[in-house]
Order: C-alpha cells, then structure tokens, then sequence
DNA sequence: GGGCGGGTCATCCGATCGGTTGATGCGCGG
DNA sequence: CCGCGCATCAACCGATCGGATGACCCGCCC
C-alpha cells in the first residue's frame, strides 16, 4: 500500500508531517526511533503535554497528531484533541487526531472519538499496523485497532451521540437563546415536553445546561 | 422590537417634521435657511440646548430630531439623543435623531450610534445629502456619511471595544456550560461578579439568556 | 397481539438563573 | 482633583431551569 496501489499521494510524497504527544519522554523517544523507520513519515514536532501538543498542532501545522491520553498534569489527552480537532473545520483543514494509547475502556474510546479524534490505536498495536494507521489518519480515514473497532461497533448499535429528529428541533431553538416556553410555542408543543426532550439531549451530549448544550452542538456541528 | 413608525411621513406625505438642535444661533438660522428650500421637510421648533432638544422632542413629537453633538453647557448631544431615542420604544414611537455634526472621531460616532442615534451626518456633507437623510431618517432608516460609514464597518470588523477582556473570559466559560458558581471558580471571583458581568454580556449581544449568548458569541466569532 | 421506541403531557421540588440596586476600589485622563 | 469606566462584591426576588416520576398514544416489527 506503499506505492502502487494508492499511487498519487505517494507519488508527491513530500511526507507526512506528523507530531508526537506523550508526555513520558521515553515513549517519545521510542516513537521517533520507530518513526524514523517509516518511509513518508516526517516527525515534526514533540510534545510532553497537552496545552504544548495544541500549540504545536496550531503552529507548525502538521497533517496528524500522535496523542496519549494519560499526560498528567495538565489538559488530558481528550481535551487536547477536542481543542485541536475543533480547529480542523477551519481553511486549512486542521491535523486528525490519531489516539495511541494503553488502554481500551469504553469511556477512553467514547470521549476521544466525541473528542473528534480520527483514529484510537493501542500500544500493544504491531508498528507496521501503526504506520498504516497513521497513513490512513493522514488521509481523514478512520483507523482503529481490533479491539477498540470491537467496542466501537457495539456504541454504534447502543446509544451514540445521535439526536433524533425531534430532539434537533428543540436544540435549534434552544441555540436561538429561547426559554422552553418560547420553544414550546414554536414547535406547538407543552413546556413539559420541551424539558423532557432536553433532558435526553443533555443525556446525550453529556452535558447538563443549555449552554452547554449549545456549545456541544456547535461544536459537533449539530446545528445549522 | 423597535417601530418601524411608517410615519405620515409617505402616504398624504404633510412633511416631514424637525427639531433642529444646535447651540449656534447662527448654524440653527444657517439650517433653517437651507431647510426651507426642502420640499417636504418642516422645520417645527429650535433648541439651543441638549435639554431643550428633549423637552421639544416630547411635547412636539416631531418625525426627525437633527442633534449637533457639541452643545457647548448642559448635556451634550450623546445623552440628549439617548434621553430622546429611550423615548422611541414607547407606543408613539418617538423621534429618530440624525446627528449632524463636525467631527467623525470613533468616540464621538460610536457613543452617538450606542445612544440610539439613527444616523451620523457631517456638516461638510452636501446639502441635498442632508435632504436626503433627513428623509431617510423619517423612515428609520440608518443614514451615514461617506467616512463614517468606513469607520463604522471597521467597527464591525473589530470586535474590540464591543466586549472588555474580563467579559470574554466570563464568556468563554459560559461556552463551557458552566454554571455561575463554576465560573466563578474558574476565574477565582465571586457569583455575584460573574452575575454582573453575564449581565452587561447580555446587553452586548442583545440576548437574555446563556443559550442565546453562546449562539451569539458563536455566530460572532468571538470564541475559540 | 404484545413489546418497543419515539413523541407527547403532567406534577412536583430544589437549584439556578436573570434583574436590580447599591456599594467599593482602582487606574486613567481632563 | 474629580469624574469615568471597569471590575469587584452583596443581598434580594421572581422566574426559570434541571431532574425525577408516571402516564398516554402511535407506528413498527417480531
């Protein structure tokens, strides 16, 4: 998948420009060593925290962002990838956020893919599949290894983040500022339902306030 | 909210009817002069002063106030146009001020616009241009020079002045979700304080609740 | 036919919000 | 020096929200 079959991007081939975050210095360093080995594969930047891999990410432009999750102290790896992802709607198009982390918990794979994150990769992962994963990454397509593609399938069938069609209608007059009377008058329905509907979006977007509620969805390009 | 006033001014079209306000006897008697060749604009009284210009806006209940904003003692032009444009909410709907004056600092035409003035006139403009937003004005319709119209824009452009640094902070938390006591936490001050701030938010955007504020600030690009 | 999910509505209650008034301190500019 | 804008805080009150619970109706599918 290196060259012929894909043919154009790597025909070009100026790289991939990629930036690692980790915050233990030595994964890095194992990472770069691995890297480096990897044909069309360009590290370009390394971060030991969250708040310096969105800096990075904003400035040095790369096409992928290598990020744990567990960084200690300050954002964790979900918050940094919600921030720099948040910034891939813009022009430009920002970097996909490829998640390469230890564990497999639904929480840590939920909330890096709400996060916006292109990819969740382990640890554990053979470094050829990480290399492919990174390439897809690169390219916007999804990568996922065996057993988080397992979990995943199985959130696709359980509750996603998805609003049905009612519950939109009620988030886009709750985006407009309106109180749940104005709402309810506006889709002819009773305050009551409009509070039981925004309670299963809240639910849902795992928030609890209306403002919230309307950060989310813009956020998740929920809304018009 | 604001009346669009159709005004008698268009139907039986009996004229337009003006206060003129200058503190110059001479610029008044000037404007009078060249008023009088303008079909369809009656000039029904004269103030002197700031105070003046209101208590005849009140009791003449003319269609257009023309307002100096130099008005040497008393009040100035700003705060008489305020007290005269606060009046244009109410049933009546009361006079539209036109500003006509000889300055186009940003202080001066910002202040002028925030206190209700429906247009921005400069005394160097054309004389049938006065005419013409003297009737525009009628209308309530916006009427501005050529160089204040620039700065204007530039105004919209920038959204410096519009929020101080403090309310964004306040805002980019509401966009968060949080709740007044957690902001207040985020940003180590009190609720009461950011009770306040969420208040002249409010004022600024033209909103009445978080939901709307977010929206706002959104659809503004006043967030990250 | 009997679940099942979605939409609708009601009621209750504590917590929070929105609005107002009033007051203090601080820096800046006339 | 005084005024003004900005930020800070307090106390109050009515309105609204958030959350929980229980209920009804409808369309769909096994």
């Amino acid at each position: 998948m290196t060259e012929s079959a894909t043919g154009p991007s790597d025909a070009a081939a100026p790289g991939i420009r990629l930036v690692v975050c980790d915050d233990h210095a030595v994964v890095r360093a194992g990472l770069l060593a691995l890297l480096s080995s990897a044909p069309g594969i360009e590290v370009v930047g390394e971060a030991g925290s969250g708040e310096e891999a969105v800096a990075m990410a904003a400035k040095l432009r790369p096409d992928v962002v290598l990020m744990d999750l567990q960084l200690g102290a300050g954002i964790d790896g979900v918050e940094a990838t919600r921030r720099i992802a948040a910034a891939a709607t813009e022009p430009g198009g920002g970097p996909y956020v490829l998640v390469l982390t230890t564990y497999d918990t639904d929480a840590d794979i939920t909330r890096a893919i709400e996060a916006g994150a292109t990819g969740y990769l382990l640890k554990a992962e053979r470094p050829d599949e990480l290399f492919a994963a990174i390439r897809s990454a690169a390219q916007g397509r999804t990568a996922l290894s065996a057993p988080v593609a397992g979990r995943v399938m199985a959130h696709m069938r359980a509750p996603g983040p998805q609003l049905t069609a009612r519950e939109r209608d009620i988030l886009g007059q709750l985006a407009r500022g309106l109180g749940n009377r104005d709402i309810a008058r506006a889709l002819f329905i009773s305050e009551a339902t409009v509070k039981t509907h925004l309670g299963r979006i809240y639910d849902k977007l795992g928030v609890d306030t209306r403002a919230g509620a309307v950060a989310a969805a813009t956020e998740r390009r929920l809304l018009g």
